[in-house]
DNA sequence: TGTACATCAGTGAACGCGCGTTCACTGATGTAC
DNA sequence: TGTACATCAGTGAACGCGCGTTCACTGATGTAC
């Protein structure tokens, strides 16, 4: 086993993954505003005073981990695009494609629900600001189907809002049951199916 | 103006009900986990160690303050229940009295939608089983009307947790749309109605 | 390649502060006779 | 009604603790020649 050279800024990231990483497993059971500085870096394995060698606070760190938590988002909606047009097998990919991400990320998920409505912070305006932004792309998605095609904008956004709403949901439902209990997994998928799909069902009789 | 004479009892439940206020003033825009014991004794003008003649820890205040915003919440539900059969005149009302009831106890609901994901304590539990108290009850409620008759009770429930979703929604719009701006207001509860409506017009269509 | 200097991630001592909780207390209200 | 004692909501001093932030430092890595 040979040692790894690794240079000063490699070192460094690997420190400021460490922080985030810290931080993100503490926030498993606690709000962000409840994290000390202090013990992020104790979890972290370095020295308080350290910290600010990448962060200029906690709230500048909790920002990091919305861009990384957010991105985490945008390729969940990257995947659910791919899916097929017929929309009984799109709710169901969407709906499994949404477990698979959430299970894979499931402290950027956590943060994010947690979060969104946890005070009036930066974090939580930006985290706000960003399921806003989701919510708007999806409209858009929406608006290429046939049935949505003369729907207004507003009327469009009303549906996306309801269905980002309904998976927001359905992903802290998917981590209160907890991993490795596929039972209660799948009746959670299932009932999410069935929401998408009562919002489907309605489509046709609006206006 | 005579002075009221005021029983050691009066007195005392004058206390606690400064400190209820303290902290639900404190929580306009923070978490509850951030909350000093001393922070909310010093508002309500006592000193920190007469906190434990009313409770035994924050925690127990804040279960308090659950119980309180649950029997507010139960209140509402009450008013809706009164409300005409035709589903677009109940909608239409049950907004109506959601906008009432959230504007004549802000803090309680901003309590409950901020606490609801804000971590895994004994609020959070507690909030989250009323939540559910009250989606089974609306769920009971949905079964009396005619086109919901042969539903299963899982689809009740499916149906009941996505209306509960969506007013919840509407709830911290309501709060972040500040109060006194009528026309912001007056969207909320435009798009709210429409979310109503969309999940209504699906109902024949189920199955 | 070798040397001399600059950079900078991480260290460790120190600070003042607000925290929750303990304790013995005060003095007004309540109760028993 | 008057007196003597009990109750108990609220007081104030004190405690040890973890907090964020400052500062001068160390020593390995990077750079210029």
């Amino acid at each position: 086993m040979t040692v790894e050279p690794e240079t000063r800024h490699e070192r460094k990231e690997r420190t400021r993954r460490a922080l985030l990483d810290a931080a993100l497993s503490l926030l498993a059971d606690r709000g962000f505003a409840t994290l000390s500085l202090r013990e992020v870096t104790k979890r972290a394995g370095i020295v308080p005073t350290a910290f600010y060698r990448h962060f200029a606070s906690m709230d500048e760190l909790g920002v990091a981990l919305v861009e990384e938590s957010t991105s985490t988002l945008r390729a969940m909606l990257r995947s659910a695009r791919s899916e097929p047009g017929n929309s009984t097998d799109a709710i169901r990919a969407s709906v499994r494609t949404l477990r698979e991400h959430v299970r894979a990320h499931e402290d950027h998920f956590r943060f994010v629900t947690r979060e969104r409505y946890a005070g009036s912070g930066t974090i939580g305006r930006a985290i706000a600001f960003e399921l806003k932004l989701f919510s708007t792309e999806l409209a858009v998605d929406l608006a290429r189907f046939d049935c949505l095609r003369e729907w207004s904008a507003e009327d469009l956004h009303m549906i996306a809002g309801l269905i980002v709403t309904a998976m927001l949901a359905t992903v802290t439902e998917l981590l209160e049951a907890r991993r490795r209990d596929e039972e209660a997994d799948e009746l959670v998928l299932r009932i999410a199916e069935k929401r998408l799909r009562l919002i489907t069902l309605a489509v046709p009789n609006w206006r």
